[in-house]
DNA sequence: TGCTAATCTTGTCAATGTCAAGATGACCCA
DNA sequence: TGGGTCATCTTGACATTGACAAGATTAGCA
């Protein structure tokens, strides 16, 4: 797409790539006061549009939400794939748990909505579903220490991956919630998270 | 509490106990439409109410929603203790924590709200911390397979009990998120639910 | 019986999502 | 170069919601 150059944003009709500026700016929201002070008429504020503006790109609130849980499955995927780059298979499994809890912790906001998005738009996405089995993917390389076999949408659970991501997708989102008590810092909760794992698949 | 006796709701001024009515009305929207369709507007009509009286009861919106999961954490903690009820403390881990999942299948959408519930309401009420400490002891005790010796706020959180904390409670998230695929039955995901647990801590 | 306080109603307001109809201008083709 | 077409955006409107204020109703108690 051959778009308008980098431009004040109010200085023309034509916003240039309204879309893409209202992912951002919900971004922007999202990890400063949360999913629920993501609204179309507060990004249409923010950005010098219109209040019906958000519409026009959006069918419907979820649709940006769920596309901001498939932004968080792309970064989630990146940091997956960037933790086992080069290294040795064996060691995968903890170098993927600690990023998976690192990604967490640095995205709280947005790593909730990723696991929340599923259910609030009835029916997935194409690119959320597209997104989230990519991460997935790389889950089970990680489990298995080798490329997984199968595509993930014919692939069967088994005992170990599921432990795996449960230990890691639990401990995080009880830590988000405040269920482990405000004096459990971060750096300690990182400590047991990899006591966790390395204890659970010695 | 002695209140009028059992009646239809909008033959009096007074309701009797909005209040209560409030709480179960919303109860019933919870598990059958999810969180989202809980409106205070709604409760009203369906009790027969003028559309402010609910502001009366709560303070806030937010305030009927922990009260919703403050009910949650006192019906999980009765199940955890009715798990252990009479039962040798060896088995108490791997009863409870087949409980833990049960209730959370049982009860969705409540189980949702009791972990979403503390960042909603900025400061968590006082009911929902002391509900929320009641059932995470009843963890403690099946986890140490006696009773906790010190008092929850300044126990300091080991290794063992986040992990079986971290693998229910992720699990039953991941599951309840529509994250292990729509192949994967309730009773395969609560066998491999056991395994996790068993081999965790055998 | 009458007072007081709890409980509920009516009326109102601002904010939001969503839709419809019209304005604007980017792009393409003759 | 000029005109048409269609995506993009604005304006206007409507129903719904949470929240507040002021007044009506009634329970409970002295």
């Amino acid at each position: 797409m051959t778009q308008t150059p980098p431009q004040t944003q109010t200085d023309t009709y034509h916003h240039g790539d309204l879309r893409r500026a209202l992912i951002d700016q919900a971004g922007k929201t999202l990890e400063q006061y949360g999913a629920g002070a993501i609204t179309f008429r507060g990004l249409a504020r923010a950005l010098g549009v219109s209040h019906a503006a958000p519409g026009h790109h959006f069918s419907d609130r979820n649709e940006l939400l769920s596309e901001l849980a498939a932004d968080g499955y792309a970064g989630l995927g990146d940091a997956l794939a960037a933790a086992m780059e080069g290294q040795p298979p064996n060691t995968w499994l903890e170098r993927t748990g600690e990023a998976y809890v690192r990604f967490a912790l640095a995205n709280p906001e947005r790593y909730r909505m990723m696991f929340a998005s599923r259910l609030m738009a009835g029916v997935c996405p194409d690119r959320l579903r597209a997104e989230s089995s990519q991460a997935y993917l790389l889950l089970l390389k990680a489990a298995y220490q080798k490329e997984p076999e199968a595509d993930p949408a014919t692939y069967r659970l088994q005992t170990p991956e599921l432990a795996a991501w449960s230990l890691v997708h639990g401990s995080v989102m009880l830590w988000l919630d405040g269920q482990l008590g405000p004096e459990l810092d971060e750096a300690t909760f990182l400590r047991l998270t990899r006591e966790m794992l390395s204890r659970a698949f010695a």
